[in-house]
DNA sequence: CGGCACTTTGAGTGTTATCAAAATCTGTGG
DNA sequence: CCACAGATTTTGATAACACTCAAAGTGCCG
């Protein structure tokens, strides 16, 4: 439960591109945070509620999605410790879908009010927090094309490709090896998939071995196929150049 | 060719949700705006370029999307008149995907260096300009959910909803009649369907006495009946509240 | 009037969804 | 350590949906 080590994860992230001044680095390090211990499977803000408050992951994985007319769920992107999923909702109060956790987790509430007088004092901050929800729309358009225009192996392998990247990227993953807390259901709503069909043609990727996944392990055997496979190509992400480059056995 | 007209467009929008100091809305009014006229199907960015300088769309439609390598194309977005498509440049300067005309258009370049001092100068531009980047990414979302969960007729009927909506906004129809300046195949480059498919679903949604279309000009006929389909709620566009409400015959 | 792009149609195929049930795994309590 | 409940994964069969290919029809523009 440290809040200091939450808000330094934090920093780094909004530090990729460009590096904050000393004075600036130290008061977002200084932002209040209320830790809250959540279940799997909780939502933390609900479609059409007003916020004041946005949330930094701390600990777990937490996903943003919506739900259909007929209950079927459309996850919308996956957040690691780190990020702050709503930060838009600084300046876009009403939420327009819902944000829940996956896997228990620890999140930080922060108000509005100060981070917002932190970006509107310096436009280093302010464009440090806007280029990190641009790099999210960036992934909002690749998933687009995988479920509007790839078949299910490959965008089950882009899937993969992206978490164990991202993963890699905050220390979490060597690159090779990672957890993946995410249930077949989960994955299969996240891809605009059927769970069965999901299960199907995650098999026939785990036989071509490219990957093995057992309880929540994910390893990849074979990372170039599985890039091919997915015609994955990391610069969406816009990572540190070179920082997250996986490296093939 | 009247830059002060294309510019107020782009503050009426900016506008919408917080209106600015009047000393900033004239700078806004009073950048540098070289035009632009291209024909149809003309890229105006490609995926990798570098650029320096944003587009902001003056006539005609716009759109983004990026090929797949079976050649495949994926439409993530479509942009009307005020919009400036990638405004995300001033941050991100690597394109990770293409713009290009739909119809003739005009854009007018916009020197990176010129927005920049403005939103550096005063967080409510940078916050309006944010602002949109916010609401585009809702609408990635939107779009999100309507390929990965929604039947194809659905998806159509949204998007056409979508469509007259924005035209509304911007005083480009009256709610009922629009200019759809679109073919079949865009259409379906942006619901992540095949042409053929798309004309039969089409052709169903007016059989169904929703809409009539004929020769780039959609009509609607029955706003709740094709909302309904469509499961459409323009929450997600974030538009001025009461605004764009399209009132049924 | 012809050429070109777009739309429409039909037939056949392939992918993905649905339904239902079995198998496996996970964690817990005895 | 074993038994068991609950969740997750796996499987098979069938149906629905969407895609491909190919060709014909339509409308627009020069």
């Amino acid at each position: 439960m440290d809040k200091q080590h939450y808000l330094e994860r934090l920093v780094l992230k909004l530090e990729t591109h460009v590096p904050l001044p000393p004075a600036e680095r130290e008061k977002l390090l200084q932002l209040p945070l209320t830790l809250k211990r959540l279940e799997a499977n909780h939502d933390i803000v609900r479609e059409g509620e007003l916020t004041q408050q946005c949330c930094l992951v701390a600990e777990g994985l937490v996903c943003r999605y919506k739900i259909v007319g007929d209950g079927a769920r459309q996850i919308l992107s996956l957040h690691l410790p780190g990020d702050i999923p709503d930060i838009h909702s600084l300046l876009i109060e009403r939420m327009d879908h819902c944000l829940g956790t996956l896997t228990p987790a620890v999140v930080g509430l922060i108000p509005h009010e100060a981070v917002r007088s932190l970006t509107r004092a310096s436009y280093r901050v302010s464009e440090a927090f806007w280029r990190e929800t641009l790099i999210e729309a960036s992934i909002y358009r690749e998933w687009m094309v995988g479920i509007g225009r790839r078949a299910a192996p490959s965008r089950i392998a882009h899937l993969l490709c992206e978490f164990i990247t991202k993963m890699t990227a905050i220390g979490l993953s060597d690159g090779v090896i990672c957890n993946l807390p995410l249930t077949q259901p989960e994955i299969a709503d996240a891809l605009g998939l059927s769970t069965v069909h999901m299960n199907k043609k995650l098999r026939e990727i785990r036989e071509a071995r490219l990957v093995r996944i057992r309880v929540n392990r994910l390893t990849v055997l074979d990372w170039k196929g599985l890039c091919s496979l997915a015609e994955f190509d990391p610069d969406y992400l816009h990572l540190q150049p070179g920082a997250a480059k996986i490296k093939d056995d």
